[in-house]
DNA sequence: TTGAAAGCGCTAACAC
DNA sequence: GTGTTAGCGCTTTCAA
């Protein structure tokens, strides 16, 4: 039986096979074939290898928004992300649907790209296609803030990675920035350096930024007194939001030029470093023998800059995997339970960009 | 009846307003509801402004998964790439995100990873959430290929972006890698190169890699015999489909323990080639002056290395702008329409790592 | 163990 | 101009 083969040629664009199309060939009820392909309820092993045969052959799918409409769970969830060309985007992605898809939910991925409205579309979007939850690691701005509570009067779950989000049901990973900065702070402070500057936000704006502030507190922990003048942030400052190499670039260009330049420099990113680090060439300097340089996040492409920089490596696919599993947990199961804030510890990563005494090939 | 607003004080997790919710608190039938919504129909001045007000109130927002199920249409589309930590991608969604959202489409990402099972799971939730199209970016597999074909029969639409896919409804947009493959080569062989490189892909795997063949073009018709040896692909040849950072650091090694080494290297891509040129300072060697570097798509850092890196700039947000008005046009328009296909010229970007006779600062 | 009925939230098609 | 009816494809509830 079932000779479907003979089909002329290509079907001419068929529509898609309902539940019902499966129970008129079965010859069963459509709640049966319900209970079949959702594994629930009982059903006779003999009705059950019909209409499995069946869904095989007439290649049946459940239509999600029939099912979303019904279950009120759409068994998809969204991942907001700053900006897309990014190691650290495409790690803690990673991590999230490693988790997400062993446990049969699908995951996509919205950009905010350092618009607010583009991130209000991305969430917006997400809501009103019924997202069972979502996993914010845009950076925190005011409006976003509202606009994420708001959501959460209703019925969907957030996690935040690497940011705040201050509600009783919101949980929250992230990698201990304050601590990674400081590290690396007091690596240059242990490598002989007191004029330490710091590339990427403008100090009035630093206050939002965890590796800033840890940058600030191990000056101060060593007895070096803070110098506004050695911090740079980008030309347009998108406030605590965005750094890129062109600001590195600019930023460092700034400061070299400043009357008693630094000798070494923390970029608040590894591409904000790689920016600094041309500048840093571009004005006839060694790197690290006249200015050393740091980053922060361990970028593949760290490892291969001339010199190779030294950085700070956060446990990305790790947060992504512990963002999953807490937002799963809420969905599936205690949706009132306290909020969860679980802080990862980061790594410095030295290498020869603030090292003076390994021999370079240079 | 509907005293609903007697809830006592934070509505505890209220329920989405539904458009019925509109209708009772307006006193209107549902259905001038949905017509003031969408701006369909007639609809007196007086009432539409009665219904804007309680939409405004109560915050409502269609459903996305009802409207969708009676539309046959979710305004949302899928966009599939390789991989999310990179700039191309990056690009392209931005270009794409740029006309669809101006259009009231809602745009999704999803990543192959490199893997054809999670592009496929990728694919199957698109069309299970029945997104209106999906763009496509990812490498082509006999797998993959075979799995969108089949999509093709029910009602998504589908274009694809630097790849090919042979069905007579699938539009397709590209840059022209051959050309920008041809115009490197040529470049380098202007630069008086003979022994130029190719790091990537295997030679037996580069039939499918149009910069490569480019390549093998150029050195054919400028009468330079091709070397099989001086083509390298990455330690585990992932196929047509992918390239790092290590890859170029390990192929370039390889190449240059050769024994006649080349005197310049094409790399499949600019992190390839960053790969390469840490590998050629590991030998010793100087760049340009030992061996020159190409690398292709112009990714942002390819303007910050040591020395700048040479490469091929391809037009990558007017191919999502292209992709989207294609895919919009099927969607909105003329399904049956012949196929289109795009291909976007590349300009080539001649930096100091093919340029010996410029005043370097190393 | 199976099936029938109702309805999720919305809109197309047709009355009025 | 506005309202009513029916139904998208599925699952929950209840009856058999």
């Amino acid at each position: 039986m079932a000779e479907k083969q003979k089909t002329h040629r290509q079907p001419k664009l068929s529509r898609p096979t309902t539940i019902r199309d499966i129970a008129a060939h079965t010859g069963v009820a459509v709640m049966t074939v319900s209970r079949v392909i959702n594994e629930s309820g009982y059903v006779s092993q003999e009705m059950r290898e019909k209409v499995l045969k069946a869904v095989q052959e007439l290649n049946y799918h459940p239509n999600g928004l029939a099912r979303g409409l019904k279950r009120r769970r759409t068994q998809a969830i969204g991942i907001l992300v700053p900006d897309i060309a990014n190691p650290f985007a495409a790690e803690l992605v990673g991590g999230i649907q490693e988790v997400l898809s062993a446990r049969g939910y699908s995951s996509f991925i919205s950009t905010s790209d350092r618009s607010t409205t583009r991130e209000e579309a991305g969430l917006r979007a997400l809501f009103d296609h019924r997202a069972d939850g979502a996993i914010v690691a845009t950076r925190e701005t005011k409006a976003g803030n509202d606009f994420l509570l708001g959501l959460l009067n209703y019925d969907l779950q957030i996690v935040v990675v690497g940011r705040e989000l201050n509600h009783p049901r919101v949980d929250r990973v992230t990698a201990d920035h304050f601590k990674g900065g400081y590290d690396v702070t007091e690596h240059l402070i242990k490598m002989g350096h007191r004029r330490i500057a710091f590339v990427g936000v403008s100090a009035p704006n630093g206050a939002g930024l965890h590796r800033y502030r840890g940058y600030v507190e191990a000056l101060r922990a060593n007895g070096i007194p803070f110098d506004e003048k050695l911090v740079v942030g980008p030309k347009v400052d998108a406030g605590p939001g965005f750094s890129t190499q062109d600001d590195g670039y600019e930023g460092a260009k700034r400061i070299l030029s400043a009357k008693s330049r630094p000798t070494a420099i923390f970029a608040r990113n590894d591409f904000t470093a790689m920016g600094a680090m041309y500048a840093i060439r571009d004005a006839g300097l060694a790197i690290p023998d006249d200015i050393a340089v740091a980053g922060f996040d361990n970028v593949p492409l760290s490892a291969y800059t001339a010199p190779p920089l030294t950085t700070v490596a956060q446990r990305t696919v790790l947060q992504g995997r512990e963002a999953a599993l807490l937002l799963l947990d809420r969905i599936d199961g205690n949706r009132q339970r306290e909020r969860r804030n679980i802080c990862l510890d980061c790594e410095l990563i030295v290498r020869q960009s603030t090292i003076k005494d390994i021999a370079r090939t240079d």
